[in-house]
DNA sequence: AGCCGTTACTACAGATCGTAGTAGATACTA
DNA sequence: TAGTATCTACTACGATCTGTAGTAACGGCT
């Protein structure tokens, strides 16, 4: 994912939903075309990561999965695609992470069901 | 990572170390130009992935971090990167986790120091 | 009828990656 | 010592991804 496509969907995950005036109003700062703004939005849609649905002439773009459940999904795919021993990688991973991880770990492991 | 760097990489993790010659011949299921690997060597040593040593006339490669600690990286920077609430993130993680990561994480916490 | 917001399509440059050739240095061999 | 094999260094080229944006065309509103 690159850099303008990162801050598009942060946009989107900050807003829930938005049209394509919403988030080039949004990134104002970078001082952006519309239609980049569009075009990023359409290669996000290819990509499955947004879904857009009709919203009068225009399309409303939402992000498919929660800032949160990306992150897990992509702390997934590290897991799963170095071919890594998992309980070494989990072993090396718990082994690095901070107090505040390892206390967000414990908890949530605590909560499971 | 492209691909054939991965593979490249998982060859250096299987012997710990190797030279060109050596990862050429691993990787002699590609049919691969010799200079093809190097040149994927090289990119990894450029991008610190691989660490080269003279060995002789030739060079010697190894991989900077263990299979498992780069596995680990990855999973910590895609939890830096998105900048998701880290607890949220790390409760999804978990949340959809396997049964056999799920024990390999509690032995991991419990194992710490 | 004309203007405005929107989408759809096209474009182009820079970076990364797969793939490999050539040149030049080094070393072994006959 | 000249030939041959080995290796590195440099260059190259096409594919894909990304940042960035222009243009055409369409549907409403004035």
């Amino acid at each position: 994912m690159g850099e303008l496509e990162q801050a598009v969907l942060e946009v989107l995950w900050d807003l829930g939903s938005a049209n394509g005036r919403e988030v080039h109003d949004r990134l104002a700062g970078r001082d952006l075309a519309y239609t980049t703004v569009m075009t990023v939005l359409d290669r996000l849609a290819r990509k499955d990561v947004v879904v857009r649905e009709r919203e009068g002439r225009a399309f409303r773009y939402s992000p498919r999965r929660s800032r949160a459940a990306m992150t897990a999904e992509l702390m997934r795919e590290a897991l799963d695609e170095t071919g890594a021993d998992r309980d070494q990688a989990l072993v090396s991973f718990v082994g690095e992470a901070s107090e505040a991880d390892l206390a967000a770990l414990r908890r949530a492991l605590a909560d499971l069901s």
